[in-house]
DNA sequence: ATCTGAGCAATGGTCTGACAATATAATTTA
DNA sequence: TAAATTATATTGTCAGACCATTGCTCAGAT
């Protein structure tokens, strides 16, 4: 009689998935520490038993996922680098694109995650951080006084990024970024044509700007969840006006 | 004499890359839709004059993005597949191992995430939503009843990711689902021995729940907030009952 | 007609060896 | 000493072969 073996999908990894896992463990455990060069390909086919084209492949993965970099030349080769918030952007990014995830909703991740942002900045805020919004902020006063649309825009955004770094929290500050980036490719320009747009968005900064520098949380998230609020508002305002109908993809 | 030309460093991409982009906007743009098969590797190489080994480090770059799905054998080959938020999952992962995360900045972005979330679960839940949240539900209670830490633990995670699914913005569900794993893997299980700890959290959710049913999005968001906080209070308590000073990395 | 099994064909997976391109190090030369 | 040249170590790319896996086809048995 047969045996009941209950035998699930049997899994037959490939060679360089099994090193590169190799890899990523002794970097992510800090075996192997940022900076630290990895042998060159040939040796690591000998270490490995793999062909070089393994070993390439291998590497390749590694670096997708922002775990090393790989230069040409003479000491060259593969370094250990710390993961950035790039490798989340970039995932991010094609998520939305590729889901076709709308604008609208884009807008909405981003009014969840800002004002509980904009709280933590108000608490945990350095005076460093400070002059960085501040930075951002007066960039956008001067593109709005000039009529500079892209140039407000991408002020609006940098400044939204700058409250958030001052949160101190990496993970929102990949979210935020991952996300600004696409809102940025979205927005719709001639919607901060009108100078009155524009300065009720430089109130409202300073709004925000009061709370962070006052070091009050629950104001700081008040008003800016107020104002993105209001920003998704005129969004939608200026799509109906503009085009019509349907809803904005990326 | 020399003539000054402001040439910044010039890029030279790899033949794979170049290649890897080329596909990525036909797939994003739609021109290559869902389901569809890309040519073999021997026609890819060529159709783009380059050899096979540059075809299939530029097909791993596109698989490592989630945006192709590829199988050997006959009629296997490369086919594109929607990108889903696993590729998201894997980059915040990394991102958190990587950079050493510590749990409480984990836990605060969490934190920030789902009041929001839960808003906009009253406001969008379906019944079929409801249907998925009662039965995480369910299995909590059950498993605190028998005393099955585990289980509980792992309940307990899965609710809160219903309750985000609830909210229909895949961002967000992408982000809660990615940072609901690394709180997993970190999780200390003794913090639920109490049986206490466990009957408060099962209250949280219930008038959590009660506001979604109720579509109150201020309510929810503000319980969810409530229990969230409590939550990481807990968490603190135990540590340092348990294991005394440092702060617990990931 | 239908099932079964052996072989065939198409595809990705892996290996080998070579050469090209590049960036740094070492050496020579002014 | 400084600049130019040469040498060398490393990744990038290629070509071709063979292996492994999977699905298809078709002859033969039932």
């Amino acid at each position: 009689m047969n045996a009941k073996l209950d035998i699930t999908q049997v899994n037959v990894p490939k060679a360089a998935d099994v090193l590169a896992g190799i890899l990523r463990e002794k970097i992510l455990t800090g075996d192997l520490d940022e900076g630290m060069q990895l042998p060159n390909e040939r040796d690591l086919g000998d270490q490995s038993g793999l062909s070089r084209a393994s070993v390439r492949e291998a590497l390749r993965i590694l670096e997708g996922e922002g775990l090393i970099a790989t230069r040409v030349g003479r000491s060259g080769g593969s370094a250990v680098v710390r993961p950035s918030s790039a490798t989340i952007e970039r995932s991010v990014g094609i998520f939305i694109r590729g889901q076709r995830i709308r604008l609208d909703a884009v807008l909405e991740t981003r009014a969840a995650i800002e004002p509980p942002s904009a709280r933590f900045a108000a608490l945990h805020r350095t005076d460093a951080d400070l002059e960085e919004i501040f930075n951002s902020h007066a960039k956008l006063e001067q593109a709005s006084a000039a009529g500079d649309i892209p140039a407000y825009v991408r002020a609006n955004l940098d400044w939204h990024v700058q409250v958030v770094r001052a949160s101190h929290n990496e993970l929102l500050i990949a979210f935020i970024a991952a996300v600004s980036q696409s809102v940025y490719v979205a927005t719709d320009l001639d919607g901060f044509n009108s100078v009155e747009v524009r300065n009720s968005v430089i109130k409202a900064h300073r709004r925000v700007m009061d709370s962070i520098v006052a070091g009050d949380g629950d104001a700081a998230a008040r008003r800016m969840d107020r104002h993105v609020a209001a920003y998704i508002t005129d969004v939608k305002q200026t799509q109906t006006n503009h085009d019509g109908s349907e809803p904005k993809e990326i």
